[in-house]
DNA sequence: GTGTTTGCAAAGTGTTTGCAATTTA
DNA sequence: TAAATTGCAAACACTTTGCAAACAC
């Protein structure tokens, strides 16, 4: 239950960040070694139950540093929440509203075609693919 | 600025949605000839300035009503606020975040190539593109 | 020490809800 | 007149912000 921040201070620092107690709990959560989807009140309540108090307001600025920071990725598949994803290479996603589970589809082989121009002055930013899914 | 709900009752009663006053002034504003991308503080806006008062509150409701009648289809895009498309048909978005500009890919010729199957239990409902713009 | 970060509580935004009054059929 | 619909204001969920106290370097 104790969480393990030793490495964490250094990937801080690496990406421009101080390492404060808060910081470095945050990203022992979300850096494991497996790819985590979460959102500020999930990760909140997964700092409570390790025992590192961290306030909510602390968790919604850090992981809006992370995302600046090029640790995180946002992801925006339900008006009501917003997703933050760890896996920040170029991928898409599948989504099941009823329990709102969000797992990558890495983009190996998957592709848009047929894609029109974009409108006048814009250039296209990013491809977001959401695959939506229901129970069987 | 009057607005011609002469046909909305009519369209309204095809629905099963009971043709009032509110309803068919938002249908008149929404169901023009060309597709169209609201908000619901935007609908609310428009049918004040066209001298219908509505409020908000009847937007939002009719707009989801609308959308369960199969009328309008509700587009997730931006955290932070809910589009709705007359556009009912199978396509795809662009999106522009500077502007909240929202134009409609057909998707004649279009294609997402090279999908996953859906995970255990799961079958797919539908694949959301969004085409994220910046300027350029 | 000095500038950064945190926590709290308050404010904000977009949306939903409870309920009495009104409207539709 | 019975059932559906509306409007208002209050409630809501999620997120952001202001500012004094605590912390990092």
């Amino acid at each position: 239950m104790t969480l393990d921040c030793s490495r964490e201070a250094e990937r801080l620092r690496r990406a421009g960040l101080r390492p404060t107690r808060q910081r470095a709990a945050l990203a022992a959560l979300l850096f494991t070694d497996c790819v985590r989807h979460v959102t500020a009140e999930a990760l909140h309540a997964e700092a409570e139950a390790a025992g590192e108090h961290v306030s909510l307001a602390t968790v919604y600025n850090t992981l809006h540093q992370f995302t600046e920071a090029g640790l995180l990725r946002q992801v925006t598949v339900d008006g009501t929440r917003t997703y933050f994803d760890t896996n920040t290479g170029d991928h898409h996603h599948f989504y099941r509203e009823e329990d709102g589970m969000l797992v990558d589809i890495e983009s190996d082989g998957i592709a848009v075609v047929g894609l029109p121009e974009p409108p006048d002055g814009s250039r296209v930013e990013r491809v977001d693919v959401v695959v939506r899914l229901r129970k069987r």
